[in-house]
Formats: C-alpha cells, structure tokens, sequence
DNA sequence: AGGGTGACGGGCC
DNA sequence: GGGCCCGCCACCC
C-alpha cells in the first residue's frame, strides 16, 4: 500500500506470497516458518515485511502467520489483530491467553520441522 | 554508501 | 517466564 508497486514484482517477495497462499485453513505458521517455507531460512523479518506490503487484491490467508510465541504480532487493540483473532476463531483456531498453541495448529511443512512427522 | 526501521527470532541472563 | 541484545533480509531515505 504504502510503498511502490515495483515491489510487487520483487521476486523474493513473490515467493513468500506464494507460500503463504499454501497455508492450509485452520492451521497457523510462524513468520520465521514462513520464510523458511519460501527458502529463507533466518528471515523472519522478511515475511513479516511481505505481508505487510501484500499487494491489495491479492487473496492470501496473512491471518494465519504468528510470531513464534503464538501470538499476534499486530498492535494489541487495533482493527486489523482483532480482525486477525476473528478469522482464526472462525477456522476453529484456539486462543488460551492470547496465545494459539503451535503444537495443535502449526502448520508442519517436512522443511522447516524434520524431526516431526 | 551508510544508517535507520520492521506484522521477527533465538540466545542469554 | 520476561527483558535485552543481536542477527536477519529488504526497504527507505
């Protein structure tokens, strides 16, 4: 929104847009996953960079990442994390304490969690 | 070219 | 468990 469009071009942004579309419903990932997901180990930062700047219009479950304590990143109160809650509520995702536990809803890909499954 | 900034994370107290 | 402190990648001056 707020940058320019040449970004939505990025190619590495592509790609973490592209996994995140992959995340399947009533599970949740984690940024640090996500990136890994896309082939960015250690760039949790980045994912959370890409879903800010998704470009408006594209369809991509962004509700479905939290950070990796279980919680939402977005500011406390604000619309968008209430909205965030919402969405994940709706899936049958659940919050004990403002946190959703990574171990019932995680999403597990075979990359980035080898010693599970 | 270099420094500041994030919807982050892991290691260490 | 909760802070701090860095490292991480890409973006912005």
């Amino acid at each position: 929104m707020t940058l320019s469009r040449k970004l939505w071009k990025h190619p590495t942004l592509v790609k973490v847009w592209k996994t995140a579309k992959a995340i399947p419903r009533g599970c949740v990932t984690t940024y640090g996953q996500l990136a890994t997901a896309a082939g960015f180990p250690r760039a949790a930062r980045l994912a959370g960079f890409a879903l800010k700047n998704t470009p408006p219009g594209m369809k991509l479950p962004w509700h479905r990442v939290l950070n990796a304590q279980g919680r939402i990143s977005l500011p406390p109160r604000s619309t968008a994390s209430r909205e965030q809650r919402r969405r994940l509520e709706a899936e049958g995702v659940v919050f004990l304490g403002g946190r959703v536990d990574l171990r019932r809803f995680g999403w597990r890909t075979r990359r980035d969690s080898p010693l599970l499954d």
